[in-house]
DNA sequence: GTCTATATCGGGATAGAC
DNA sequence: GTCTATCCCGATATAGAC
């Protein structure tokens, strides 16, 4: 996008962190472009010749955010045995990460759109959300985990939507320290591990053909 | 809000007709207050005069679907027998009366934000969802469902949301005619109805109490 | 009470001067 | 690369016609 002058770099990232301070104070919503630029010193123009948009700042946002988590995923993955251990570990630390900006998370939630480029499911967010896939599939990987041949492919998928459905009802959490979510996770985690635990027992045979057909559609072209 | 004069009542309707089909052709975001105003024939002034904002319109859209379509949803609880049936004839109901608007719709659902009037979750549409929820309690209340009883009150709630997320899938579903969120529907129906019936199994015990504990947790105060 | 006309403001985005 | 000026739009407000 602007190549690594030092100078152009300095000012692209003053805007940067103009925005996020302007985000976490007044909300995404509330926040004009025309303050981002004046708390970075710049002029407006300047502001949208770094970013093309006030949604760019955002996906800016996200990039940085993903950069910045890669080591500690890494670590947590190499470091825990368990599914259960991985999964609390990699859920965990995006909750923490993203703690001091979950104002601004609220604001970006709005976009389930799956045409709106700041979309978690949108093409523009394709290469971080495969990336983000991708650790889910290495918490599988070696866990001995064993699905329906129909279904174990989505295990990454299904389990990065539950992440993401989780992150969905903590940005809207508004109890204390949002130990609501907290709870939320816990059980469903369990009920989850419970689930993949009993999944090859006989009685719940019907479920397996619908559930591996539902995947195959939902999946089909486009992927949420 | 305004006293239904006969020519008002007409204005009223005639805006409302104008921000339909301006949101139908050009989609929600695109739409402008001025090109409203203009196709309704009326100043800018009397659109505002009428309507507060554009989200009022949205809303006025809301309250109108709902009473349109509560004469249906009485008639197809009546005439159903089985919870199948009745799922099938509420739901199916709901995609064929917004059929029309499905663009417009796409709109909307950006809005999950709780915290946003337009929300489904919000307060200000409290009073739409309650009634749609009552809805599912009737489906539910003589069909013979038995499920533990901390699980059991929150079964209305859950299958409004069930729905919901139909809704969501579908309005995004870009398949010719929507196939996907058909077959998705009428999967996702067989595996609801079959989890219903063996939920009392002894196997699945181990998920009553976290089931219960976590459906307390969310339901706590706000509601979703 | 119903509506027009118009002015104003804040904010996202762009064009062109420098 | 950066700034100034400008446009467009949603929203609000107001004065006044009928």
């Amino acid at each position: 996008m602007s190549q690594a002058t030092p100078k152009s770099e300095a000012t692209r990232a003053r805007i940067f962190a103009a925005a996020l301070r302007v985000f976490r104070e007044r909300g995404f919503h509330e926040s004009t472009m025309r303050e981002i630029a004046t708390q970075a010193g710049v002029a407006l123009g300047a502001a949208y010749y770094y970013f093309d948009s006030k949604d760019a700042l955002v996906m800016a946002f996200y990039e940085e955010a993903q950069a910045q988590m890669a080591p500690a995923l890494h670590r947590i993955l190499a470091e825990g045995r368990s599914l259960e251990q991985r999964l609390r570990g990699l859920i965990g630390q995006k909750f923490e990460h993203f703690a001091p900006n979950r104002a601004l998370m609220s604001a970006l939630s709005a976009h389930i759109d799956p045409n709106h480029p700041l979309s978690p499911f949108s093409a523009r967010t394709a290469s971080i959300r495969d990336a983000d896939i991708a650790f889910f599939a290495r918490a599988v990987a070696d866990s001995g985990v064993r699905l329906p041949a129909s279904i174990q492919p989505y295990l990454p998928r299904l389990l990065w939507l539950y992440q993401m459905g989780l992150m969905l009802f903590w940005v809207y959490d508004s109890s204390p320290k949002q130990v609501r979510t907290h709870q939320l996770f816990d059980k469903t985690l369990h009920m989850l591990l419970f689930g993949l635990k009993i999944a090859s027992v006989p009685l719940l045979r019907p479920l397996y053909r619908p559930a591996g057909e539902l995947l195959k559609i939902v999946y089909g072209e486009s992927a949420p």
